[in-house]
DNA sequence: GTGGTCTAGACCACT
DNA sequence: GTGGTCTAGACCACA
């Protein structure tokens, strides 16, 4: 995993793990894209990891929300 | 043709072919909505794909009906 | 214009009036279905009233908002 | 088909007939959408339409593309 | 109170 | 950064 893609991972990590309660909304791909500075593709790679972890869960047409149980 | 639209579809077909006769009336889209747990336009998408295929016919104001020429 | 309708078209009125500000989003068509208890055929006569009269502006697809000029 | 959509469409078919080429690329459906001032939902119902008359051709992850037989 | 049209914006699959 | 699928919910036309 790149440079990049590791920085966007914290940074994400960081807003799940103190900025979000479980069953919170995180940001939209796009809205991350933006604030991250990285391509979408990027962003994916990384909620996609954090989904692997059981972290955030996504839903279709509604946007990723924060695990109630992490892990 | 999404996993979720395949589902609503088979589910609306069931109905159509097993439970209810040429010229029955089909629950409305709002309350397939409810039933199949989908979004209004996933089910109008699949209402039209089986209007396309003139299993059922749609009469504004009124509802869907299934067709009496099956096909 | 019937009692029920003209019951309607007060409490809509007053809502425009004294509770929101021009630019303001009314309430939805079935919303007011609800908190009117009349049938949404008097509740779009309403608006269709109040519209004509420019106090309120319908947009397809998002809402009815209050005019900035009102008449 | 409402009155948005057909606005919609005859632009379109205007860009495809007289300011492109077979084989050219249309304006990607989120473009048109700040372009035509209508939804995303609009925009590819047109495009669904003129890719089922075979005007035009979807390729995903790539774009929309004029057609080299019209028709 | 139904089906028809439209908006706004999310995630998904692919290049 | 495109097209593809899906959600949620608004007003419109009709019965």
């Amino acid at each position: 995993m790149g440079e990049v893609t590791e920085r966007a991972e914290n940074a994400v990590r960081q807003l799940v793990g103190e900025q979000l309660a479980p069953g919170d909304r995180l940001p939209s791909e796009r809205t991350l894209v933006d604030d991250l500075g990285v391509s979408r593709t990027t962003v994916r790679l990384v909620l996609l990891k954090l989904s692997a972890e059981g972290l955030v869960r996504a839903e279709h047409g509604r946007g990723y929300f924060v695990s109630e149980r992490p892990g």
